[in-house]
DNA sequence: ATGTCC
C-alpha cells in the first residue's frame, strides 16, 4: 500500500482546489482544498482514510480541507456527507469539540499589564480549570455547577432553565450554532428516554462527576487564550463585524473545548457497540478499517448513535456557555465593570442534517467548521442572514488566529472550511524533536504569558501546520474571507502536558 | 479527545 496514496494523485484544478477521483471511479471524486504547499502535507495515511470514507457505504460526498491529518477512521479536516448512513468516527471521540469567542468591552491597553494578566489568569483557572478529570476548581467557584441537574443538561442543552441555573445570559443561546440537540425522532423525549436506559443499565458510571466537569477545559489542544482584536481594514469585514459585535482594538477571550468525559463516554461506547455488532454479523468495514463503523438511518442502531451523539452535544454546548460565563466573571473580579458579549460558538465536531445536492443528508464535520454565507436558507431568523455567521479559526497564539465569513464559493465544501491549523508533527515527534527553550522563548518573543511552567512542546505552533498557508488555501479556493484577527495576550493550557514533554 | 481499557 505504501505508494499508493500520495499527493500526487491530487488533480488540481486551480484556485487552491483539486480532486481525487473516488475508488474504482464510482461516484463524485473527493473535493481537496490547499495550495501546492499544503498539499504536500497530506500523508500517505491521510488519503487512505479520505478515500476509504469517500468509498464507504452510502457517501456521496468527501471534503479534504487545508488542515487534514491523520485521524480516527477518517482524516481530522474532513467533511463527509451522506443522506442515508450516519458514521460515528467521522464525529468522533470528543462530540461537539466546538470555539467560542466572548468579547470585552474592553480596549486592549487593558491588558498591557503583565500583573493585570496574571491576576486574569489566576481568576480564571479558579473557575475553569484544565486538565484531566475535574480539575482544581476551588469548591467556593464550583458552586454553580454543582445546583444544575445534568440529565436536563444532557437532555435540553442550553435551554432558559439550564441557561438560569447555572447563570448563562439567555440570550447567547443565539449566538450559537445550535443551541440544543434533539434526539433522532426530533424531539427531546427520545434523549429522555435514551438517558434512562443508560443510566439503570450503568452505561454511564460516575454521571454526577461527570457533570462537575462542566466549565472546564480538559486536556490535548483544548484551551483558553484572551486576545487582542484587530478588525480586517475593508468595508465587507467592518460590516460583518459590526454584526457579529466585535469591537477593534479590544479584548476578547477564545475558547477550545469539547463534551469532557460525558462525550467521550457517550462516544466510546457507541464504537464498541457497533464494532460488537460488526464482528458478529461479519459485516466488511470500508478499507477494513473498524473505525469506519457505520449504522444506516432508520435502524435502532442509528437512532441509539444520533440520541447518544445529541446529548454529547448538549452536554457540549452547555459547557462552553458556562466556560464564558465563568470567564466573563473572572474578568470582572479583577477589572470591576467590564461587559462582556458572546460573539459565537461554533462546532468542528459533528454531523448536522443540512440539505446537500438538494436532498436531506447528515453532513459530518471531523475537524471542519460550519460556513454558511449570506443568504443560505439556515439562516434566515439568525442575526447573520445578511452577512454570514461568524467563523472562528485557531491558528496558534505566535501566529494569532482569526474570524472568517463564508463567501459563496463553500458551496463546493459542503459549506464547510478547516477548524485550525492542523498538527504537521505526532505528539510523540514533537516532544522528541523540538527544543523546549525554543518553544517558550518563541511565546516569549511575542508577550504571551501562560499558566505553563514549560510550554507543551507536543502543543507548540511547530508542531502545527503553517496557518498562513492554510488560510491562504481557504481564501485562493473562495471559501471564506477574514473579518479579524486574534493577537494572544495569554493562554491557559492543561499544565500537566508540559511537564511530562519536558521530562 | 479521554482518569489514555470499568
Amino acid at each position: 500500500m505504501s505508494a499508493e496514496f500520495n499527493p500526487q494523485m491530487i488533480q488540481v484544478t486551480g484556485g487552491a482546489t483539486g480532486f481525487i477521483p473516488a475508488p474504482e471511479n464510482k461516484g463524485k471524486p473527493i473535493t481537496v482544498i490547499g495550495t501546492k504547499a499544503i498539499r504536500q502535507t497530506f500523508d500517505e495515511k491521510c488519503l487512505e482514510q479520505a478515500m476509504n470514507s469517500r468509498g464507504a457505504p452510502g457517501v456521496t460526498d468527501l471534503v479534504l480541507n487545508p488542515d487534514a491529518h491523520c485521524g480516527y477512521g477518517a482524516p481530522v479536516g474532513c467533511v463527509l456527507v451522506s443522506p442515508t448512513h450516519i458514521y460515528p468516527g467521522p464525529v468522533g471521540v470528543d462530540i461537539k469539540c466546538s470555539m467560542s469567542l466572548l468579547q470585552m468591552d474592553l480596549p486592549a491597553d487593558a491588558v498591557v499589564d503583565r500583573g493585570v494578566r496574571r491576576a486574569l489568569i489566576n481568576a480564571i483557572l479558579e473557575r475553569t480549570p484544565t486538565g484531566a478529570g475535574r480539575g482544581q476548581r476551588s469548591a467556593r467557584k464550583a458552586r454553580k455547577v454543582s445546583t444544575v441537574n445534568g440529565e436536563k443538561v444532557l437532555i435540553e442543552g442550553a435551554s432558559p432553565v439550564v441557561c438560569a441555573a447555572l447563570g448563562i445570559p439567555q440570550e447567547w443561546a443565539s449566538r450559537c450554532e445550535d443551541a440544543f440537540h434533539v434526539g433522532h425522532d426530533d424531539t427531546k423525549d427520545a434523549l429522555g428516554n435514551r438517558l434512562a436506559y443508560l443510566i439503570a443499565e450503568g452505561k454511564i458510571p460516575n454521571f454526577e462527576e461527570k457533570v462537575i466537569q462542566l466549565g472546564s477545559y480538559g486536556g490535548g489542544n483544548h484551551f483558553g487564550e484572551c486576545e487582542v482584536v484587530e478588525l480586517v481594514d475593508n468595508q465587507r469585514a467592518r460590516r460583518a463585524a459590526e454584526v457579529f459585535g466585535m469591537k477593534d482594538n479590544c479584548v476578547a477571550f477564545l475558547s477550545h473545548c469539547g463534551s469532557r468525559g460525558m462525550g467521550h463516554r457517550l462516544a466510546s461506547g457507541q464504537f464498541r457497540t457497533l464494532q460488537e455488532k460488526f464482528e458478529r454479523w461479519g459485516i466488511a468495514l470500508p478499507g477494513q478499517d473498524k473505525e469506519l463503523v457505520y449504522a444506516p438511518l432508520g435502524t435502532a442502531e442509528a437512532n441509539d448513535y444520533l440520541d447518544d451523539m445529541a446529548m454529547g452535544a448538549n452536554f457540549a454546548t452547555v459547557n462552553h456557555l458556562l466556560i464564558n460565563a465563568l470567564v466573563l466573571e473572572a474578568f470582572q473580579e479583577v477589572i470591576p465593570g467590564v461587559k462582556g458579549q458572546l460573539v459565537y460558538f461554533i462546532s468542528h465536531n459533528i454531523a448536522r442534517r443540512e440539505r446537500v445536492n438538494g436532498e436531506e443528508a447528515w453532513v459530518h464535520r471531523k475537524g471542519a467548521t460550519r460556513a454558511f454565507p449570506a443568504g443560505h436558507y439556515s439562516l434566515i431568523d439568525t442575526p447573520y442572514y445578511e452577512t454570514g455567521h461568524p467563523i472562528l479559526l485557531p491558528g496558534n497564539p505566535q501566529d494569532g488566529s482569526v474570524v472568517m465569513v463564508a463567501d459563496s464559493g463553500a458551496e463546493k465544501s459542503c459549506y464547510s472550511v478547516n477548524h485550525g491549523a492542523g498538527r504537521c508533527k505526532g505528539r510523540k515527534a514533537a516532544i522528541r524533536e523540538l527544543d523546549q527553550e525554543k518553544v517558550d522563548a518563541g511565546l516569549a518573543k511575542h508577550d504571551i504569558l501562560t499558566n505553563c511552567r514549560v510550554y507543551p512542546k507536543d502543543e507548540a505552533p511547530a508542531a502545527y501546520k503553517d496557518f498562513g498557508e492554510v488560510l491562504r488555501s481557504v481564501e485562493e479556493a473562495g471559501l471564506a474571507s477574514p473579518v479579524a484577527k486574534l493577537k494572544a495576550r495569554f493562554v491557559i493550557k492543561d499544565a500537566e502536558l508540559g511537564l511530562r514533554g519536558a521530562a
